[in-house]
DNA sequence: TAGAGATTAGTTTTT
DNA sequence: CTAATCTCTA
């Protein structure tokens, strides 16, 4: 990829008189902009620890990451490369808040608890077993956060019951993090601003740190990245942002299309440019996107074209069931790379919700065919991690409650619900920590010798760990906890030896990686803690690129391309999601629908379901009306064109139905 | 206190 | 029809 930029690509990375908007259409080269304009910076002279490019995604910043390297590096300095911040919002935030944690209002080894850590706490607050109604009201608080709402003006705003609880439970949810020592992760963002808020000094600092900000995805941000964007580049405005209105698919999580509209009047000055000539796909699927997206308002006015050649029809497939459909993907899958003499690298099935992956590995599995899921459970989300981060977590702070509680329960102990209500007693009277109250007299007559005794044992142990945590290296530290917490043992004895063996085996790649990172740039332990709650998954396991194919949400696919791209499950209620369309927002399913088009480079495979199943029972689909909206001269329907025939879908049902039945009698 | 069975609820996307 | 949570017994 060293073609010459075109005329706008090189527009947009030359100019540098103001504030720059790119408006980079899907495929239209914007990752090679910013790397390349991150290597123009530093050759004018710019110091490159002076610039910083933020992206949203790990996955992003990594990819950025190597891009600037490569160019960098061709010119002689990988020095330059390394030296340039490349972060996401998040660990941007981190980074502040770690060096302005004292005015901040933290210690230096603050916790940073991720959202299942969250929902217990949240549970509590609004007084309720119930799962659901806890994750709601957690949402909402995440929601108030990120659009820069504060306890009070959501209690004043709150419309119903459900708001009212979540608003209340707002104020507290702030003062149990406080207790914990710990952040969430809208706090990232969030806690920075407060302190740029209420000290200038700490803004002016940050505010002259860079000359220059480069922002991947702004269609991306929410109100408080926004503004945390608007703080580090100050009423200048050295910055250039980069972004697709039609690609904006976080929406859910408080991003606005305003920031976009906003930029113009915030920055008057603001000069913009429009990458419109796609790289990477056939006319025909580049046509069919179009028009599927043209019937969206448009923000800013965006035509995409290519000069590749028309390439394939895209071919629409029904299927019975979700079963039928992988396994008619699959069978098509492996007979066009029979016929392309393709690699499996070159596949991608994409899909709107992560359970959808399930029937497409059954499928891929009984033919043999390699595959890697991405967008799924993070590595770091298993239980075995989690275990052992929360041991890292304790070790780095004490006050870290819910670290605290998992930590002494894993491997179990002898330390159990009676024992842990008195410790909690106990803490609650004294207001301090879990780890403090169990030096507490009170609790030393309230619970059982042997209990105690363990707990004792417990604590000196991470009290160890936590002395010798800022010499030694981290991951021998990690190694003799494993150990000396008899973890593997516990395994074996816990799960049958398949698992175990698994969780084994993801155990010692964690030694390894925290080792490693130990060593790469000096990290200490505390360091490395914080960083794990950011971190999505093992890096370097995408490395070692196997010839595989490529599972991924539409969510997780942003920003990738493959030579051929199956698109499943297209149906009313999952693409559009059913919460979408009663929401009122298929705006952004039909972006969704549009992101995953434009991530094929020479076919694209559209398939639907006739019937799924659901919660053991099969219901009716109704194929997507995006496939109405594709331009239906580029299509080839592999069926019976849409919409399918009444008659058949009424037979199809009438046979359900009774099977249904059939099944409700057997059961009596 | 901890593990094994019974019961019941579930469906979106992620830093 | 799963998968996770809850309840009961050793």
């Amino acid at each position: 990829m060293s073609f010459p930029l075109n005329a706008p690509q090189r527009e947009a990375v030359r100019y540098l008189d103001g504030p720059l908007l790119v408006l980079a259409g899907a495929g239209s080269g914007k990752t090679r902009v910013i790397a390349a304009k991150v290597a123009h910076l530093v050759e004018r002279g710019t110091d490159p620890a002076r610039i910083a490019a933020i992206t949203f995604t790990n996955k992003a910043a990594r990819e950025m990451r190597e891009r600037a390297a490569k160019l960098l590096g061709g010119q002689g300095r990988a020095d330059a490369a390394r030296a340039v911040q490349i972060s996401t919002f998040h660990s941007l935030g981190l980074a502040i808040l770690r060096a302005e944690c004292r005015a901040a209002g933290l210690r230096p080894g603050f916790s940073i608890l991720d959202p299942a850590d969250l929902e217990p706490i949240v549970a509590e607050l609004v007084a309720t077993a119930d799962r659901a109604k806890a994750r709601s009201a957690q949402w909402r608080i995440s929601g108030w956060k990120n659009a820069l709402v504060t306890p009070q003006a959501a209690l004043a705003g709150a419309k119903d019951a459900d708001e009212r609880a979540a608003a209340r439970a707002y104020a507290g949810y702030a003062d149990a993090l406080a207790a914990y020592q710990a952040v969430d992760f809208d706090d990232l963002i969030v806690r920075p601003l407060e302190l740029f808020g209420r000290d200038p000094d700490a803004l002016a600092r940050w505010q002259g740190r860079y000359d220059h900000v480069l922002v991947d995805e702004v269609q991306d941000t929410n109100a408080a990245q926004y503004r945390l964007l608007r703080c580090l580049c100050g009423e200048r405005g050295r910055f250039t942002a980069v972004g697709d209105d039609d690609q904006s698919i976080y929406g859910w999580r408080g991003a606005t299309l305003d920031n976009l509209a906003r930029l113009a009047e915030d920055y008057p000055a603001l000069k913009v440019v429009k990458l419109e000539q796609n790289y990477r796909s056939t006319v025909r699927i580049l046509r069919s996107a179009n028009s599927l997206i043209a019937n969206n308002p448009k923000l800013f006015d965006k035509r995409l074209w290519s000069e590749h050649g028309h390439g394939d029809a895209l071919r629409v497939t029904p299927a019975s069931d979700d079963e039928a459909e992988a396994e008619l993907v699959v069978h098509r899958l492996l007979a066009h790379r029979f016929e392309h003499r393709g690699r499996y690298a070159d596949y991608a099935i994409l899909y709107r919700g992560n359970h959808q992956s399930r029937p497409f590995e059954t499928a891929l599995r009984a033919q043999n065919v390699p595959y890697v899921v991405s967008g799924g459970q993070s590595y770091f989300d298993r239980a075995e991690i989690r275990d052992l981060v929360a041991y890292l977590r304790l070790v780095a702070n004490d006050d870290d409650d819910p670290a605290f509680l998992r930590a002494v329960t894993t491997p179990k102990r002898g330390i159990g619900q009676t024992t842990l209500a008195k410790l909690a007693d106990v803490a609650g009277r004294r207001r301090e920590s879990l780890f403090a109250a169990v030096f507490a007299p009170e609790f030393a007559a309230a619970a059982h010798a042997k209990a105690r005794e363990e707990m004792e044992k417990f604590c000196a142990l991470v009290s160890d760990l936590r002395r010798r945590s800022e010499r030694e290296p981290a991951g021998r530290l990690l190694g003799e906890l494993v150990a000396k917490i008899g973890y593997e043992d516990w395994l074996v004895s816990s799960f049958d030896k398949r698992e175990a063996q698994a969780k084994s085996q993801s155990v010692a790649d964690f030694v390894g990686w925290l080792a490693r990172k130990g060593e790469e740039d000096r990290r200490t332990l505390l360091e490395l803690t914080q960083m794990i709650a950011l971190v999505t998954m093992l890096e370097g396991r995408e490395e070692d690129d196997p010839d595989a194919v490529r599972l991924s949400t539409l969510h997780a696919a942003k920003g990738l391309e493959f030579p051929h791209v199956f698109l499943v499950g297209l149906e009313e209620g999952l693409l559009p999601h059913r919460e979408a369309i009663d929401a009122g927002n298929v705006e952004e399913e039909r972006r969704l629908m549009y992101v995953g088009l434009t991530r094929a480079q020479r076919s694209a495979h559209l398939s639907y379901c006739r019937t799924r199943k659901r919660a053991g029972a099969k219901v009716d689909c109704v194929p997507s009306r995006f496939l109405k909206e594709l331009a239906q001269e580029d299509l080839r329907y592999a069926g019976e064109p849409l919409p399918a025939g009444e008659a058949e879908r009424a037979k199809a049902s009438g046979m359900e139905r009774l099977k249904q039945l059939k099944a409700l009698v057997a059961k009596d």
